[in-house]
DNA sequence: GTGAAAATTAATGTCAGACAATTGAGAGCC
DNA sequence: GGCTCTCAATTGTCTGACATTAATTTTCAC
């Protein structure tokens, strides 16, 4: 294996590049061990450091994951569907976090995408993740819950829906960009929003859920986005007031 | 800044951690430099291989970018959509490929996302994004295309749908997961297909967009995604046959 | 005085070699 | 046979050095 020198971007760079394309190519399996950072500084002909920055390169990606011992080393590891929804979690809050989303946006995308997934979920939701939505519900009723309690149940409520779908794909997909957003939304809105208001949408949502009523699902899941708007624009004002 | 020396992680895992919860929660903002490595080596009471290595994990996930020379460094960077969006495809591809998912499961995802903004899309799309399609469609028809051209044009006909819809965040997270997914299907259904089929289907999509009848879209979405399971089962009849 | 060339400097990129820590495997003993 | 002990392989970390890059400052010819 050889790396091209005259090239801009870093070795290790490279080196992360060539190993990656061989995983996501297929040329190495699952649970593959590596060369040993010393062969792989021999077969790309660069220092061990450099090889070692590399494989973190990839082990930041969930690519590898390293052992120590005798018969330790990097091993080519399997992306679960937890970690992969960990990562789109974590770039999703920083590109929204970055990049100044006005609220609007972020809130069409989120329930755009929750809405995508209820019918299925109306069909095929098991008894559990009705449970979990009920007993989501009543701890979003307790007078005593903090404002943070509120918004992890929130999350809570609105994962058992996607999951409640049955497509794994689909949970990574939603769970990622659901638990990215809701937070931030959560974070906007909770000066004005009404508590009763929310559980009661909630309610309305798991009565349609439970009764396999897809139409009654998406119903309740527009208006709950129309007073998501509204929260937000209610805050937008507010700002603007104590401006002014 | 400290690190817990007997943690079981590496030091440089932790170092990221502490430098990426910074960035996470604000406390370093976008463009701001980070202390050198030496200065960092030192903050953390580890050597500079250690910080190099720790910083390579932050570069590996975009949140970091370094520049040489005399006022150079390692700056917080701003996570742009594009990105995103292709840090979004890695992780879709890979899961995917490791996971065995069966092929009914990525389809209906896949599918179930799309239908998501076609909506937003036959209400708001430009000029622009419709010649796009009916570009992308016309391409389609050609004989001579190779059939890794049709897939590159059949992404580049869905991503125009999504961009479509005129919102960043649905873009990003849409266009990560079509992207990921359609070239895996096209693999497997490609030997099957009709492409005729295909971009007949392509039309009626194209044709209501542009009506802006959010139901007709819904429905040729419909008929693509049914024609696509079906091409499926086929395959993996053929599959038995050969078997058998 | 001014502008271009050269030296300075501060930073990342890379290398070589060493030692520490961990862990499985096999030898040896009972 | 089963237990312990040593050993060897591998990753984790450190030290110190040099190379490379690029902005800044200085020098010096004009």
């Amino acid at each position: 294996m050889k790396i091209d020198p005259t090239s801009k971007s870093d070795l290790s760079a490279q080196i992360a590049k060539s190993i990656r394309d061989a995983i996501i190519s297929g040329d190495m399996i699952v649970d593959e061990r590596l060369p040993s950072e010393s062969e792989l500084a021999d077969q790309f002909d660069v220092s061990r450091p450099t090889v070692r920055e590399a494989l973190k390169r990839l082990a930041a990606q969930n690519l590898i994951r390293t052992q120590r011992g005798a018969t330790g080393g990097a091993f080519v590891r399997r992306l679960s569907y937890d970690e992969a929804r960990a990562q789109h979690v974590t770039t999703s809050t920083l590109l929204l976090s970055m990049n100044a989303v006005d609220f609007q946006t972020a809130c069409e995308a989120r329930y755009a995408l929750e809405r995508a997934c209820a019918p299925l979920s109306a069909q095929r939701r098991t008894p559990d993740h009705l449970a979990t939505m009920r007993a989501e519900i009543h701890r979003q009723s307790q007078p005593g819950l903090s404002d943070e309690g509120f918004c992890d149940s929130d999350v809570a409520f609105h994962r058992a829906l996607v999951d409640g779908a049955g497509n794994p794909v689909l949970s990574y997909q939603l769970g990622g960009a659901v638990e990215a957003m809701q937070p931030l939304m959560n974070m906007i809105t909770f000066t004005q929003r009404n508590r009763d208001r929310i559980v009661e949408l909630h309610t309305a949502i798991a009565n349609a859920i439970e009764a396999n009523r897809p139409h009654d699902a998406d119903a309740a899941l527009s208006e709950l986005t129309a007073y998501t708007l509204t929260l937000g624009e209610q805050v937008m004002a507010a700002r603007v007031a104590r401006k002014g």
